[in-house]
DNA sequence: TTGTACGCGTTATCAA
DNA sequence: TTGATAACGCGTACAA
């Protein structure tokens, strides 16, 4: 068992040909005589030689096919929400064709000698939503030359930005909302910062989260008044629990919520339930993403559409770009307005 | 912009130093002197330098710091199960020390070019659930010497794998119906193969993967003749279309339902509530899992607990063994067997 | 404590 | 169509 790996030089040897041959022979770059490949092919049996060693195939290419992603939290929490798994399949769609797969890196770690963006033999690296330890990576990386691409986050310039017009969007919700003659209005909001705890959002400014504020701000330019409840994050269950703090005093409830994700929206809804009022007409819920939630029929979200597979795509052409050697711009994704069942008029 | 990109060998001769000098102050493998780490520091940002260069590091030390895990289906499906989730974290959390990463690779891809166990510079590979296309990966891998563990499937000898008594914990819960008095008793399964189709299950051996068949066949150890319904995979929704299924003829509905898994549980209690039914008094449903469901509150499922994050943590603490050269035994997770309101006596 | 020399396994280039 | 050569960038015995 301590008998080192053949190589393809031994291959070559076993072959009668040069290592050059031989190695022509599994990149296919160059064409080869059928006898001379036979011969190789033959000597790569015998010898229990699978192909060239990746790691030095990536030395030698300076690719090693591995785009890096880097995620805030864990990865239980980060795949719960929808579109975060879509945006990952988009993105590992897009950059398969180049023969890349995604390596996971968290940004911010207890654990030492834990793998970063700068250990990893990455040839791209992606960033999710940017937070002050994303920042970090960020700064290395750049450095270190490693293409760049930052999805829902702002990295300065030079840096290609995947982006959603999360503000605008936000208010067309929330000027629906008004149009149904809605006025106590609530919000529901996704994570603010790397700290988890949730309540009542006191300043915008605590917002740390790009994604959050510009929601926040979205729907705040039709409700400037609109109280704002943080929670830790995309979850019905995180829904639920604001929707029992908004529910809680019946007098001074909204009539309207508006929730950041449609998880948090579905998460709502079943604090309405519980407290028996009935969705649309005693309150109306928006939610933000239009993806489908697991259990939540009946109920159709009014809510806001955005394509997140499409995002991770365009992130992976970004990423394919600048392999290329392009400075590929950025991209700017649009939401659209889609009125479901769970948002009707205010009751007078 | 076309400067190449500064070594160490640059760095060295910048500093005064030799090579092997300057890779010792970045790697500390050795004492040297303050001064000389100075000067070395302060040439490396002259230069901008910015440590090793993975790539040549893997290819000289032999490692490097990834380990493939293979999934059969798209991330979006995968990432959707709580299970898988928490034994990835679990996993990312093991071999995190070791300074390696998860890299996400798929058995199947249509895509050209998608990168492959064979094609990826890994230090070794995690197999999860164990399926015809996983197995091709499991023989190009083994050939490769590549260090192998595999969750939930079978891979032959010599392959260390991370299992679950699916077959007994099943049979418990049966168990448990029965002793409730429960005769008409219907099984909702997990997906039955690579192919998606649902429906009634016609022969067992349909079944080609692992998990599905080891929880159907403890179910049948109680209820031999129980009609088991095959679902595309461990989803509430898919669960609520089972159910759907069940409740439709009023008079020959189950008065239990063993589904194989917590979220497919969820879905059938919706189904029940859907067709008036109440949950347990009307008909007991068991999970299997233990995990949170996110929305399911207020019912809390009689289930099978399970460990999935100690689960991925064994397999990286298999995969480090490997690493070290020690060839680590299989482990064997149990579950725990846990009442909750979704079951009770059977109507007379 | 520092330097010399070599090899890790490939593949691109260019000449034959 | 094939072969010789030279990197790719680093880490580490070993000698000084």
């Amino acid at each position: 068992m301590t008998t080192r790996r053949a190589t393809i030089s031994d291959v070559a040897r076993e072959a009668g040909v040069s290592p050059s041959t031989a190695s022509v022979v599994f990149s296919g770059k160059t064409p080869v005589s059928d006898a001379t490949r036979q011969r190789v092919m033959e000597a790569a049996t015998t010898l229990g030689y699978t192909g060239p060693d990746p790691r030095a195939a990536s030395l030698r290419l300076g690719r090693s096919g591995i785009v890096g992603v880097v995620v805030g939290s864990s990865l239980n929490y980060m795949f719960l929400d929808p579109v975060q798994r879509l945006m990952m399949d988009g993105l590992a769609e897009a950059v398969a064709p180049l023969g890349a797969g995604l390596l996971l890196l968290r940004s911010h770690s207890d654990i030492e000698n834990a793998p970063t963006i700068t250990s990893a033999p990455l040839d791209a690296a992606v960033l999710i939503g940017c937070d002050a330890p994303l920042r970090d990576s960020l700064e290395t990386a750049r450095q270190r030359g490693l293409p760049i691409v930052v999805i829902e986050g702002d990295a300065g310039p030079d840096v290609p930005q995947i982006l959603l017009d999360n503000r605008e969007a936000q208010r067309t919700a929330a000027e629906h909302l008004r149009s149904l003659g809605h006025e106590r209005v609530a919000i529901v909001t996704l994570r603010a910062s790397s700290d988890l705890r949730g309540g009542w959002l006191r300043d915008r400014s605590d917002i740390t989260i790009d994604v959050t504020r510009e929601r926040l701000d979205g729907a705040r330019d039709t409700y400037p008044d609109a109280p704002a409840l943080v929670t830790a994050g995309s979850s019905i269950d995180q829904g639920l629990a604001a929707g029992r703090v908004l529910f809680a005093d019946p007098g001074r409830r909204p009539t309207a919520v508006i929730a950041q994700s449609d998880l948090l929206a579905a998460g709502v809804i079943r604090a309405a339930e519980e407290a028996d009022l009935r969705v649309p007409e005693d309150v109306s819920v928006t939610g933000f993403d239009g993806v489908p939630v697991d259990g939540l029929a009946p109920y159709e979200l009014t809510t806001l559409v955005q394509a997140p597979t499409d995002k991770g795509r365009a992130a992976g052409a970004a990423v394919a770009a600048m392999l290329e050697g392009d400075q590929p711009a950025s991209v700017l994704f649009t939401c659209t307005f889609r009125v479901g069942n769970t948002t009707g008029p205010a009751q007078v």
